[in-house]
DNA sequence: GTGGTCTAGACCACG
DNA sequence: GTGGTCTAGACCACT
C-alpha cells in the first residue's frame, strides 16, 4: 500500500498565479520531471487544502484539472494517482497548443533587449528538466 | 502631412484574448517588425474603434498602455505616433520578465509531445521578424 | 488574516489634477513614506470608491496604472497587495524622467520672487518623507 | 527702430508638450535668462507661425498668455515688446505656486532611485542659468 | 466577495 | 478634428 510521495508545494507570496493554477503547474512539472512518478499517491484534498491554508474547493477544481488533462487518475476510495504518460490530444491539436504558447511568449519577450540566441538560449534551460514524458 | 500608414489589425473571434490586448500585441508586433516606423501616425482612437466595430474606450486604454511602456507617445490634438526606441527598463527588470516568459511557456508546452529541438525550431521562426529593434 | 491597512484618501475639491491621478500619488506617497508597508492589503476596488463616492472603475483604473509602475500587485480573488520594491526603470530612463521633472519645475518656478536657495530649501522639505525606497 | 530680436524656436519632434506651452515656456525662459532684454520686440504671431509652420492661432493663443503673466506687452499697432519686470502676484499666491511646483516635482521623482542630494544637485543646474529677474 | 474587461455616452483641453 | 478623464452598468474568472 503506498503512502503519499512526499510532495512539496509551496504558495509563493510574490507569485501573482491563481492558486489554482500553482498547484496545477507544480504537480504537473514534478511529473514531468519524473520526481512524482507513475502510480504515485498524491495527498487527499483536505489534507493538501489544510497543508497549504487554502479552500478546499481550489484543491479540488486543481485535481479535476489535472484528471481531465490526464496526468492524474481518480480510483474511487483509493485516492489520486500518477496516471500512466499517454497520447491524449491529436497531433493538430497538439501544433495548434504549441503555436499559441509561441505567439504568447513572443508577445511578452517582443520589447527586451534580448537576441533571438539569449532568448532561446533561456529557454532551453527551462526545459531541460522535462524529458520524462517523451523518452 | 502624415497620413496615418495603412493599418491592418483585426479582432479574431476565435482569438481568447481581450480585444484591448490583440491591439497591443499587434501594435508592438508590426513596430518591432519595423512595418509602423517611428514617427508613423497611428489611426485616431475614434477611426480604428469604428473599423473594428469595438467601444473607443478600448482602443483609448489600449492606445493608453502603449504609451506608457515607451512604443508610442501622444502629442495632445495631434493624435498618437510610433516613439523612439529606447532601452527603458533595468536590466535585472529585463532578465525577469524573460524568466517569467519562459516559466509560463514551459508550463504551457508540457504535456505536449514535442522534443526540445522541435518547440525551440518553431519559437525560433515565431522570433524571426522580430530584429528591428535590437539590431 | 491582513485587513486593509487604514487607508486616508480624500479627494480634495480645490485640487485640479484628475481624480485617478490623485489617488495614484497619494498611494505612491504612502508606500514611499513607508506608511504602506510591504504586502499590506488595500481596500477593495468598490470600498475605495464607495468612500470616495466616485466611479469604481476611476478606482480600478488607478489600481491598474500602480501595478504596471511596479507599486502594487495583483492577487486574482484576493485584492491588491504593496509589492516589493525592485529597480525596475534602466538608468538613463531615470535620469531621463529626472531630467524632464526638473525642467517641468524651473518653467513653473521661473518668475516667482524666489531665490535658488529658497527653492531648494522647500523643495528638501518636501522631499524628506520619502527615504523608505532607497535607504 | 528695434527689429525683432533674433528669436529661436523649434518645435521640436520629441517633445510631447503642446505647442502653446512649447512656444510659452520658451520666451519665458530667455527672458529670465536675459537673452532677450527687456525691450525687445519680438516676432509678428503670423511671421512665427510661418516659421514653426503653425497655426497662427496657436501663436497668438501664446502670446496672449505671456502678456497676462506680465513677460509681455503689446504696444498696438507697434508689436510686442518684453515688458519691465515687475511683481505682479501676490506673496502668498507665489508661495502657493512654489508649494504646488514642489508638490508636483516629488510626485514625479518619487519611484526614481536617486538621494535627494542627488535630485537637489540636478536641479540646482537646471535653476542656475535664470537669475535675471531677481538680481 | 475580489479584480479584469468591455460597452456606452458625457465633458474637457488642444489645435 | 485629436486624446484624456469620468461616470454608469454589465459580464467574466478566481477564491
Amino acid at each position: 500500500m503506498s503512502r503519499p510521495t512526499p510532495f512539496f508545494i509551496e504558495v509563493q507570496p510574490g507569485d501573482t498565479r491563481p492558486l489554482g493554477r500553482q498547484i496545477i503547474d507544480s504537480v504537473r512539472r514534478q511529473i514531468a520531471a519524473g520526481d512524482l512518478p507513475v502510480g504515485a499517491l498524491l495527498p487527499s484534498v483536505r489534507v493538501l487544502a489544510q497543508q497549504l491554508t487554502i479552500n478546499p474547493n481550489t484543491v479540488a477544481k486543481a485535481y479535476a484539472d489535472l484528471c481531465s488533462e490526464g496526468w492524474l487518475e481518480s480510483r474511487p476510495g483509493l485516492g489520486l494517482f500518477v496516471a500512466e504518460a499517454r497520447e491524449r490530444l491529436s497531433r493538430t491539436e497538439q501544433q495548434r497548443r504549441l503555436d499559441q504558447a509561441c505567439g504568447r511568449f513572443v508577445d511578452e519577450v517582443l520589447g527586451l533587449d534580448f537576441t533571438s540566441e539569449e532568448i532561446v538560449k533561456r529557454l532551453r534551460a527551462e526545459l531541460q528538466p522535462y524529458r520524462a514524458r517523451r523518452a
